[in-house]
DNA sequence: CTGAAAGCGCTTACAG
DNA sequence: CTGAAAGCGCTTACAG
């Protein structure tokens, strides 16, 4: 009827609740046999420690927090997915809250967001994740954060990420093993992270290939579906264009296929197109665009589980904040080549 | 230096813990000058309610769950970001899980999850707010639950939601204002509840006005882009083609647009394009839509509100489980016309 | 490696 | 309308 207590546990195990919560907690050493009795007894009893009773004895709120900024919705709610899940699985509570840099106070509401709420530990998404003042702030305050998608790594604040030169690298060779000698590239918004590192692996895929890089062919954008068209504009209308574009947004993909189509292009026949996200407007247009995924809610579940690390490990002295962060391989994720209808292979031969 | 406690406040106040606990919760008598003397306490404390150790008195979990099934990320981005801001606010934290109800056994894990985490309430947005399953075995664990934007109306669980008919004549009657007397439509896919309501609205709009009701003007979609480029075609390429076209979907608007301007017809000079929801597409497209804005995240706040009131309400006596919900007008939401660019004014004068 | 005691900060009855 | 007592289910020291 009632759910099974700790106590109940160690009584049909046969030992102090004291076993229980360290076989729980995996900290101390218990002998094996004992742990087997007390796991044998969890289960029959299908017992769930009760995360309130855990919180108020231990003095701790189990409760981390995620701030963002204007980001797309899609990229939030992933996010939110992810990290929930994540957070919830382990034990611990998730508090949203989004955070304007120009607008808000930010080290006032985000100190008494921490004071008031006894958050433990915070994710922080781009554009957040390169904030200096949020970091600043953060390390001040002495309390741990980890970083999605940075463009720096240079700070002490661990994080994840994904390749984005290699994913860009790839999707420019999957281009050239179509056949594509001449491939225009749209450039995303100078200040985001992600726009150098796309353009440092279109760069690199041409350069294997040996592929001359033409100064014509590379076209700045901001991101947006507005300037991706006027970007596509230029290639097409180039005396000599481009077989295939890679736009280093979904967006500024999807405004390259409308400006293709209003050229008479016909997409993939006459011009190859691909984007960067996978964003839902990726699936939504016709053709559906060849693009590369983003492992958002990876890489959200992924910082959870290096935040939650922290948190355990560290018992609040403040050591090693001066070490550089372990940044090791599994916190760069995977990325996936999402291959649809936009790409054709070249008519002639090469 | 550490937070405050109750016990603080009370000493403070010069009353017993009993008394704060009072003025807190609300719900007993408390002398009005005793009140004063406890609120003026807390504020001067700058007291927080200790979470854990409320629920863990209160045998409570304070724990609510938020149930989606495969809609788009940005709904449930937006729902997330509801939900959890108005749960947090008041004090509950909420579980967010996926359910399949194809592939998962609905039954069973509604059950593990409702039981195992000691979920006292259940947010249900769509498809599963209409979802019979859902709703009865709910029913059966006697637990509340609060629907948004169901298609049924005649369930005693409350829910929330706009009234889409009311926003698509509003919607149309803005193209007809614009001189448009030839409107075409779009429908969405006809299992969704609001498709019918849409088309309800447009038709009612053109009845208002006197226009008459051509069958060839109205084309089934699915809500996809790629259906909405299909009906967009053939209402462009009508012998006598209407003047501005009202899509059920922006998916659907933004093919729309595609399927114009392939055929030479530029938006919106010769052809006004409407949409509905206002998703992430309608402003990412050039030129920006015109479209209805839903208001999710709202919506997705009223119900958690609901839903916590009915859980403080009901002191788990299982009473009134066959009144009709009490469907206030507060829990319809207001929509929002975002006027674009993709509607202008017929040049010939009627 | 294991256990007995105390206490975390609230709320629930129960009195008055 | 207000209060004193007990207890929610764990973990933290402290012993052994």
């Amino acid at each position: 009827m009632k759910t099974a207590t700790m106590q109940d546990v160690a009584q049909l195990a046969g030992v102090s609740m004291m076993t229980v919560s360290r076989v729980i907690s995996n900290e101390a050493k218990v002998r094996d046999k004992t742990r087997d009795k007390v796991m044998a007894a969890i289960e029959e009893l299908d017992y769930q420690p009760n995360l309130s009773a855990r919180s108020l004895a231990s003095a701790k709120s189990h409760l981390i927090a995620l701030f963002y900024q204007n980001p797309s919705e899609g990229y939030v709610g992933q996010l939110l997915i992810g990290a929930l899940s994540k957070s919830q699985s382990r034990g611990y509570n998730l508090v949203v809250s989004s955070l304007n840099e120009t607008t808000d106070d930010v080290e006032t509401a985000l100190k008494a967001l921490v004071r008031r709420n006894k958050i433990e530990g915070i994710i922080l998404p781009p554009p957040l994740s390169d904030s200096q003042r949020v970091l600043d702030i953060l390390m001040a305050l002495n309390i741990p954060a980890v970083r999605i998608s940075p463009q720096r790594d240079d700070h002490p604040f661990p994080f994840v990420c994904m390749d984005e030169a290699q994913a860009a690298f790839d999707i420019t060779e999957h281009l050239i093993t179509q056949g594509h000698r001449k491939v225009g590239f749209i450039q995303g918004h100078p200040d985001h992270s992600g726009s150098h590192l796309r353009y440092e692996g279109y760069k690199r895929a041409l350069e294997k290939h040996h592929i001359d890089i033409r100064d014509d062919y590379i076209q700045q954008g901001l991101f947006t579906y507005r300037s991706g068209f006027q970007a596509a504009v230029n290639l097409v209308t180039l005396a000599d264009p481009p077989t295939a574009i890679f736009a280093s947004s979904d967006d500024m993909a999807a405004a390259t296929i409308s400006a293709a189509q209003k050229h008479r292009l016909q997409v993939p026949g006459m011009l190859s197109v691909v984007g960067f996200d996978d964003a839902p407007i990726a699936s939504a247009i016709w053709p559906a665009l060849t693009t590369v995924r983003q492992p958002v809610r990876e890489m959200a579940e992924r910082a959870t589980d290096l935040l939650i690390d922290a948190l355990k490990k560290k018992p609040d002295t403040e050591q090693k904040r001066e070490t550089p962060p372990e940044q090791n391989l599994e916190n760069i994720l995977e990325y996936q080549l999402m291959l649809r209808e936009t790409v054709a292979a070249t008519k002639v031969t090469s």
